[in-house]
DNA sequence: TAGATTGTTAATCGATTAACAATC
DNA sequence: TAGATTGTTAATCGATTAACAATC
């Protein structure tokens, strides 16, 4: 296959969980001085197969990695950051300015991760009209308005469960495409819609349920 | 198979992380008046297949369910969140008390998920000795002894990526045997620890591809 | 050259789905 | 009884790993 086509390479949901991490390694290295690494040497440090990780990479990257030498440092972070569309920043609005939505709108990791939070909404009175790290807070009523003014695509609903799907439900109707949802509830939507939950409930079942089962293998 | 034996019938990582959203809608049910649910019925509310849904209930349900009439929903509920432990609240502590870390000591919906988070740790002086939502902020210096005086088996990491994995080191020197990282760091554990990732790279990496591609599908 | 490393094809493993018998 | 629903076994699908040729 000739490399100018290696961007068609599929890619796996698993292995678009791994590239921050494999971002994140690549920049340690290169602020140490690192010029090349071999996909034996991430594997190695993520406790990952060197195959998985040169997998991952030939999906990524444009030049591929040279045998003896391995991949250069400097163009696989090019490669997964232009990947992952870090360089081309998408905005977003934001609904619920509860304890979770004040903590993503005050994050200011975001932008680095081609996010940007362009405004926030509640229909809480006492939050209204205030200013979170710089980000308004508007009444919900003006959830369409600023949506299709900014062209906004992506909606983060940090809103409690029982209201989340009617929250999903604006959003949408206000034209947004994807959907962030912190809220641990399924939301309904239609097929061309993107949804992506983030379950911090759901995250805690799989760590709770390894701890028991170790905790049970300890007692016995 | 033996009903008193079907608690051990495995599970996998995917369905366990199915298990809070089917806690949530059995909820729903319940709190509106219904007694039984089929897996059909669970499963068109949440686009899975029932076949899916019943291998999942299959693996947490002690009486399972009848033909005909389906399961019992307060059954399964106390099932679920028995399998969960939710119902034996773990203690755990928090290091780092930035925003992130802010935002979970005061979200007060752990409990009920069987996690209470008992102390907070922080090198930063400023926020050292101060009360965040009755969870007080202990220096790093403190952590060992509060961790093992008061027998603390998980550790939330909420510090920058570059302290991570120093703090990681700290909390398993203080007996803490599972560890929930929100740093976007690979952790090097010894192979006995528990090491959950929850990293908000790793879901927007996801979220921003699928958007790329649809915005892209959609020029074309 | 020798050997470390890449990239690819085939085999394995795990999770989901299809098919169907059992049951109320 | 008829038919809706469960529970299980076999087939399929997707992701990981093993094996190995190609290359610098």
């Amino acid at each position: 296959m000739e490399k100018s086509q290696r961007e068609y390479i599929s890619i796996s949901k698993q292995a678009l969980k791994r590239l921050p991490y494999y971002l994140n390694y690549l920049k340690k290295l290169r602020d140490s001085g690192a010029n090349k690494v071999s996909s034996t040497m991430i594997a190695k440090e993520m406790h990952l197969s060197d195959v998985q990780v040169r997998k991952d990479l030939a999906a990524v990257s444009k030049t591929g990695g040279r045998p003896r030498t391995g991949f250069d440092i400097e163009e696989l972070i090019m490669c997964i950051e232009n990947y992952l569309g870090y360089n081309n920043i998408n905005d977003a609005v934001l609904v619920g300015a509860g304890h979770l939505g004040r903590a993503l709108l005050s994050y200011s990791g975001f932008e680095s991760y081609g996010l940007r939070i362009v405004a926030a909404f509640d229909n809480n009175k006492d939050v209204v009209n205030t200013n979170i790290c710089g980000k308004l807070v508007f009444p919900m009523e003006k959830l369409n308005d600023i949506c299709r003014r900014l062209k906004v695509h992506i909606g983060i609903i940090t809103v409690p469960a029982d209201a989340a799907q009617n929250v999903c439900d604006q959003l949408i109707d206000s034209g947004i495409i994807a959907i962030w949802n912190f809220a641990p509830v399924h939301l309904s939507v239609n097929e061309e819609i993107i949804v992506h939950n983030e379950n911090i409930a759901a995250s805690l079942a799989l760590l709770s349920n390894q701890l028991a089962v170790k905790l049970n293998r300890i007692q016995k």
